[in-house]
DNA sequence: ACCCAAGATTGACACTGCGTCAAGTTGACT
DNA sequence: AGTCAACTTGACGCAGTGTCAATCTTGGGT
C-alpha cells in the first residue's frame, strides 16, 4: 500500500477512532468496530497500535493535532490579567472538552482494569491542572484571588469545576447547552475565585 | 443451611461486596473474589442474585440500610432556614459519599455496558437532586438565593458540586482529607448560591 | 520481467470474566 | 426414611482482547 495516500491507515484508524467514539449512539467501540469503519481487518489494527489502550492514548494526540490545542490555550496563557486568563482558559478548555469526550472517556473506563490507560488519563489531568494553577498564581500575586482558600485548594476546586464529570453531568445529564454551560461556569469561577 | 443464622448467607454476600469494593487496592472486583470472601462457590451467587448489577444494586439498599441514610438526612431535611438546610444536607451527603463510593463507583462503570445499572444510578442521582433543590427553593423563598443564576441551573451545579466525582478527585486524586473537603465544599457552596 | 518486502488478510486459538446448566452432596425438619 | 432447600463441582457458551502462522497483494528497485 502506498504511503503517500491522501490518509494514510494509520490516520484513517484514529479518525475512525475518533468518530466511533463520539458516536454517542454506541455505547461500547470494540476494536472490530473501528477496524471496520477503518475499512480494515480487526487484527491489523495490531499492526499499528500494540492494544487498545495504545490506540486510545495516540487518538488523543491526534486530537490535540487536528484541533490546534496548544493555539487554542495561547490566548489564556498570553493574557495580562488573571481575570482574563481565567476567561480565556474556560473558553478555550471548555470547548475542547466536546471534542475530546468521546476518547477521554474510553480511557477513563479503561483506566478502571489497565495501569497504563489511567496513567495517561492522570497526565492529561494534571496539564489541565497546571493552566489552573497558572491562573490562581497570577490572581494571587494580583491580591485578586479569594482569600477564604488557600492558592492549592483553589487549583483544585477550579480543576474540579472544570472536569470532564461535570462538564457531561451538565451537558448530558442535565441537558445544558454549550453555551449555557460556558457562560454559567464563567460567572460561578469567578464569584467562586476573584474577590 | 441454618437460615436463622447471626448473618444469612445474602447478609455475607452483601457485606463481603461492599467490602470488597471498598477496598482501593484492588482495582477490579470480580463476582469469584465477592464469593471467595463471602465463602462460597461462584455460581452459589446467582442463588441469591440475578448478575452482576442486581448485587450492586442491591448492596447500595443494604448500605442505605446499615448507615441509616434516612435518618442521616433528617437534620437537613427538618431545618428552618436554607442555610442551615444547605449545611446539614453537604455534612449528611459529604459523609455518606465514602460509605457508598465502592459500590457506586462499580455500578457506574457496570453502566457503561449494562442499561439496567446505568438506570439504578441515574435513579440515586435524582435522589440527591431532589435533596439539592429542595435546598435552593428554600433559600428562593427567603430571597436569599444569589440572584445571577436561576433556581434549576443552580441546583445543578450545587449537584454537579456534590458529586461522586468531585468528591473522588479532592479526596482520592489530590489527597484531601475527608474534614478539609467538607470544610471547603460548605464554605464554597455558600459563596455559591448565597447572597 | 522478476523478486522482495511491507502491509493486509484469513482462520485459529488462548485468556478472562459473566452467566448457565446438570448432577451430586449435605443437613435440618418431619 | 424421605424430602426439600441450600450449596458444591465441573462443564459449557458467549463476548471481547490479544496473538500467531500462513497466505495474498502490490508497488518499487534492479
Amino acid at each position: 500500500m502506498m504511503s503517500s495516500d491522501v490518509s494514510t491507515t494509520r490516520e484513517r484508524i484514529l479518525q475512525s477512532t475518533w468518530s466511533a467514539l463520539l458516536d454517542s449512539s454506541k455505547p461500547r467501540v470494540r476494536m472490530s468496530d473501528i477496524a471496520n469503519s477503518a475499512g480494515i481487518s480487526r487484527q491489523a489494527l495490531y499492526l499499528h497500535f500494540a492494544n487498545r489502550t495504545e490506540l486510545l492514548i495516540a487518538t488523543t494526540h491526534y486530537i490535540d493535532k487536528e484541533k490546534h490545542i496548544d493555539h487554542r490555550l495561547a490566548p489564556s496563557r498570553g493574557a495580562s490579567s488573571g481575570l482574563e486568563r481565567l476567561e480565556a482558559f474556560v473558553d478555550a478548555w471548555g470547548n475542547y472538552i466536546p471534542e475530546i469526550y468521546g476518547v477521554a472517556n474510553a480511557l477513563i473506563v479503561m483506566g478502571v482494569t489497565d495501569e497504563s490507560a489511567r496513567h495517561a488519563w492522570t497526565g492529561r489531568l494534571a496539564a489541565v491542572r497546571e493552566g489552573c494553577e497558572a491562573i490562581v498564581v497570577t490572581l494571587s500575586r494580583e491580591d485578586q484571588l479569594n482569600d477564604s482558600v488557600n492558592p492549592t485548594e483553589a487549583t483544585d476546586i477550579l480543576c474540579a469545576h472544570l472536569s470532564l464529570e461535570t462538564w457531561r453531568y451538565l451537558r448530558h445529564t442535565r441537558g445544558w447547552n454549550q453555551t449555557r454551560y460556558l457562560e454559567v461556569m464563567q460567572h460561578t469561577l469567578r464569584k467562586m475565585l476573584v474577590r
